[in-house]
DNA sequence: GCGCTATGATTGCTCATGCAATCAGTCAGA
DNA sequence: TCTGACTGATTGCATGAGCAATCATAGCGC
């Protein structure tokens, strides 16, 4: 129980610890992403993303939402994927004010390309955290998150 | 158990949440520490940290560390502080190569102001995230971190 | 059908960040 | 004491991000 400034302090300590383990895996993701495969980790999201839709495409929209980044940020960042060809915007033929964006082959074999080096990163930067008694807990907490069907 | 991939698969999708989760939360943190108290989530945190401290000093070094941002993103957070005397630098005497960065008193009264700010909007974000289903999860593990001693 | 408001995406601008190069100070070895 | 390798911090440069303004299309109310 405790005091209410006890809870106050504890979610605090639990978003720091979250924030810290975020970082240091975003961190080296990215360095191994863009090293290796040219991409950045919210470029990685996007055509992952994309790829995990049914019909591998979602609006401007729906994107930014789901990579949590600006609505010109994420123009930008689909720019960048459509100067190389990674994937295609078109009109969305029922409301023309919509933009569809599309992986294409080649954004989905750069994915598939990417996903092992991702993985490697992720495991190595997760078992690291777990040597840090102050990420530890909650490395543990992800492992046993309950799976998505 | 399940093939090796489901384990790589359950990583990938622990660490979407736990980024979404932490989008989520610093986007929500950042306005509202910027429009109320003129501070980012990065300026806030270093203060924090600081003023953590026993001796509410740090080196350059271990603040990038402990803020997870690069040594040259660290030098000009730490300018723009200290432009705004929310905190000081001063040599280290016994090595003259390493500077120790100290809160100033303005720097922890401001530090007290954005406290209250900070731990309302972490509540309400993580109260929100824990009306998705696919953050609930998370959310509830970090209520249940163990704490430090 | 004609405006008016709302929605979706893009552009101009400014700024924080990372990388690589650099500068300053330390320390070990000749 | 001097030299060279090393560590700690800062600067030059390029880039990705957000905010606010803008443009294009939809769709409602008259």
């Amino acid at each position: 129980m405790g005091l209410p400034d006890d809870a106050a302090e504890a979610r605090a300590q639990g978003w720091r610890t979250l924030a810290a383990l975020h970082a240091r895996i975003e961190d080296e993701l990215e360095r191994a992403l863009q090293k290796q495969h040219g991409l950045s980790v919210s470029e990685y999201s996007v055509l992952d993303v994309l790829a995990r839709q049914d019909d591998y495409h979602l609006r401007m929209n729906q994107l930014s939402n789901a990579v949590v980044l600006s609505q010109s940020a994420t123009t930008r960042l689909v720019n960048r994927l459509e100067d190389r060809q990674l994937l295609q915007r078109y009109l969305c033929p029922t409301d023309r004010r919509g933009i569809y964006t599309e992986v294409t082959q080649a954004g989905r074999d750069l994915l598939e390309q990417a996903e092992p080096t991702h993985d490697a990163v992720l495991t190595a930067a997760l078992e690291k955290a777990a040597e840090l008694p102050e990420l530890a807990p909650l490395v543990d907490a992800l492992d046993n998150l309950p799976l998505k069907v």
